[in-house]
DNA sequence: GAACTGACTGTAA
DNA sequence: ATTACAGCCAGTT
């Protein structure tokens, strides 16, 4: 789940859609978190694209955000991507 | 039910 | 590195 991602790192829809147990639907993830209500509280800052690119333009106040946000948490973020390293398959959950 | 659409992804030019 | 494009699947129009 989402909320299974450990602080400090990301994951990417098609990991989360994975452990979901539903291979092929990154983008039933992304709608998922979209529809999402922040009362959820869910770290969605914390998933980005594959190979740890954010999929929201950079011009779009949402990737300033999730941007910010990863940054406050140690997550390394340099033009719209975050460090390799940071990005975790979410396999281990 | 066809046609679009999208917080996706991988391959190719 | 950037752009295009084709699969992908579920929800909308």
């Amino acid at each position: 789940m989402v909320g299974a991602i450990p602080r400090g790192s990301v994951s990417t829809y098609g990991a989360v859609a994975r452990a979901a147990g539903l291979p092929g639907r990154a983008r039933m993830a992304g709608r998922a978190l979209r529809e999402s209500p922040k009362e959820m509280k869910l770290p969605w800052h914390r998933v980005v694209g594959a190979g740890g690119k954010i999929v929201f333009p950079r011009t779009t106040v949402n990737h300033r955000e999730q941007a910010r946000r990863l940054r406050a948490e140690g997550v390394v973020v340099k033009a719209g991507r975050v460090s390799r390293e940071a990005i975790v398959d979410l396999e281990q959950f």
